[in-house]
DNA sequence: ACAAAAACGAGAGCAGTGCTCTTGCGTGCG
DNA sequence: CGCACGCAAGAGCACTGCTCTCGTTTTTGT
C-alpha cells in the first residue's frame, strides 16, 4: 500500500529532502540567520510559494534541520560508542563487531583484576570516543551545531519532537556509565546531595529505566552539559586568544569529566 | 575638554544610549533575530535612516549591545566577588585586591589552621558567589545572554573590542583561585598534562601576569567553559524534562567545579 | 472509465526589512 | 556673520516571509 502508492509521495519526499539539502548547504555557507526560503527555492528552480507546500514556514524548515542535526550528532556518538564496545559479544549478532577476534575473551588464568582493569579502560575509552566524536561532528558542521546548541532561533520553544533526538548523545554517555556501574567498576562519589537534586535524579533514572546512584546521575548530567560548554566555547570563539591546543585541551578536559562521574583509568595496578 | 565640549556630543551620546536602550528592550522582548532597526527608530519617533548616523549597520548595533552585555555580566561577577571578599581588610584600599599583602594571615594567637580554614571557606564562597551571580544575571537577561554566549550572530567574527569585556568573569574566577594559591590553600592536581596544554597555560599565565601551576590554569579554563555549559543548557531549554531543581543542581555542580580547580571546602578538620 | 477531490506549481501581491542616496535644516566654529 | 558640517527626513532599491489566487496534474471514489 504505502510502498506502491508512492509515485507522488515518493516525489514529495524526494523534493522535501532536496529542499533540506539545499537549506543545509546555505546553512553551512552563511549560517542560520541568512537562510532564506526564496534563495532555496531559487536554487532549486521552483517558485518560492511552492516551497510552502512542503514546509509551512521558515521556522518549520529550521526545526526539520534541527531534528536532522540532532540525529546526525546522535548517530555519530552512538557509532563511536559501538566502535569501542566490548569485543567478545554474544554469538547471535552478526554485527561487524570484531576488532580483536577471540583473543581477549575468557582468559581465566589471568587474574580477574586484569579483566576488570581492561573493562574499565574500555569504558573510559568509550566515554572519550563519544566525546571526541561529538566534537569532530561539531567541528565539521559548525553552523548545524550552532543551530542546535546555540541560541534558540524561533520564539524559543523546542517542540517535543526534538527532545528524543536531542537526548541521544546524552543517552550514549549514560549507557557507558550504566554498563560500568553494572560491572562494578565505578567509583561512586560520596557527597551530600540536596534532596531536590536526588529527587530529580531518581525521577530521571526511573524514566530512563537506568539504575544508577543519584550522585552519579547528577554528575552525569553536569558532565553532559559541561561537555557542550567546552564545545560551544571552542566553536563560538571564546577560546580564541586563550586556548590554542584545542584537541589536547579537549581530550584532557573530557577525561577529567569522565573521572568526575566515576570512570577511573585503571592506571598503575590499584587494587590487588 | 571632553566634558564641556558636550552640547552636541552630549545629545549624540544621549541618543546613542536611547537607541541602545530601546534596542535592548526589543531584544528582551523578542530576541536578537527579531531586533529591527526600523522598529527601534519607529519607537523613538525618528526616521530609520537617521539611525545610521549612530550605528553604521545593524550588526554594529548588535556588537554594541554585546559589549554592554559582557561588561554588565562582568560587573555582576566582580560585585559578587567583592561582596564576599575578606572582611578584615586594610582600611586604606577600597579595592579588594590584596595579592600578597599580609602573606596569608598573621593571626598567631588562634591556630593558624583555623585561619586557613576560614580563608579557604571564603575562597570557596567567592567562587560560588561569582557563579551564582552570573547565573542570576543570565536568568534576568536571557536574550542578552544568548547574544553573547549563544550562536555568533553576524558572520561570526568577534571584534577584538569585545574580548576585554568578555574576559571579565573569567578573570574574576582566576583571581579567586590565584589568591587562594598565593595563600597556599589550593590542592593542586597532580596529573600528567600534554605539553601543548602546558604551553598554553604558561602563555596565558604570562599574559595575565598570574602565577598558577599549569594544571590549575588548565582546569580553570575548563571550569570556566563548563560553567557556561551549565548555564546555556539551563537557559536554552536542554534541561527541560531533565532537571527541575535548577538552582540546587547548579549550586551543586558549581561547587564541584570549584573542587576540580583545587578549591576545597575546609570541611571536617582535614589536615592537622 | 469518468468525474470529483485533492495536491501541486507558478505568479502576483502585501507588509516588512537593511541599507543608500539625496535633499533640506539647524547648530557650532572660525 | 557666514560657512560648513552634523543631523534628520524622505524616497527608493533589493530583499525577505508569507498569502492568495488560478490553472494544471494526479489521485481517488463510484
Amino acid at each position: 500500500m504505502t510502498a506502491i502508492r508512492g509515485a507522488r509521495e515518493r516525489a514529495r519526499s524526494e523534493i522535501t529532502e532536496a529542499i533540506k539539502d539545499e537549506a543545509r548547504k546555505q546553512l553551512a555557507a552563511e549560517g542560520a540567520a541568512k537562510l532564506s526560503l526564496r534563495a532555496v527555492a531559487r536554487e532549486l528552480g521552483m517558485a518560492s510559494s511552492a516551497l510552502y507546500r512542503y514546509f509551512p514556514s521558515r521556522d518549520d524548515l529550521l526545526t526539520a534541520l534541527i531534528v536532522d542535526a540532532y540525529t546526525a550528532l546522535g548517530v555519530a556518538a552512538e557509532r563511536a560508542r559501538d566502535a569501542n564496545a566490548e569485543p567478545p559479544a554474544a554469538p547471535g549478532t552478526t554485527t561487524s563487531r570484531r576488532p580483536e577476534g577471540g583473543s581477549t575473551g575468557r582468559s581465566e588464568k589471568a587474574g580477574r583484576g586484569e579483566a576488570r582493569a581492561r573493562a574499565a579502560e574500555r569504558a573510559l575509552a568509550q566515554w572519550c570516543a563519544i566525546c571526541t566524536a561529538v566534537r569532530d561532528w561539531a567541528l565539521a558542521h559548525p553552523h548545524e551545531y550552532a543551530l542546535i546548541y546555540g541560541s534558540p532561533v524561533p520564539g524559543y520553544h523546542a517542540p517535543h519532537i526534538t527532545t528524543e533526538s536531542a537526548a541521544r548523545v546524552g543517552l550514549a554517555l549514560i549507557g557507558v556509565v550504566r554498563d560500568a556501574h553494572a560491572a562494578g567498576l565505578l567509583k561512586e562519589p560520596a557527597e551530600p546531595l540536596p534532596d531536590a537534586v536526588v529527587a530529580d535524579a531518581l525521577a530521571l533514572g526511573a524514566e530512563l529505566d537506568v539504575e544508577l546512584p543519584p550522585a552519579v546521575l547528577a554528575r552525569l548530567i553536569g558532565a553532559w552539559a559541561q561537555l557542550f560548554g567546552l564545545l560551544s566555547f571552542e566553536l563560538f570563539g571564546q577560546f580564541n586568544r586563550v586556548v590554542e591546543a584545542r584537541s589536547a585541551f579537549f581530550e584532557q578536559a573530557v577525561s577529567q569529566l569522565a573521572g568526575s562521574v566515576g570512570l577511573v583509568a585503571p592506571g598503575p595496578r590499584t587494587s590487588t
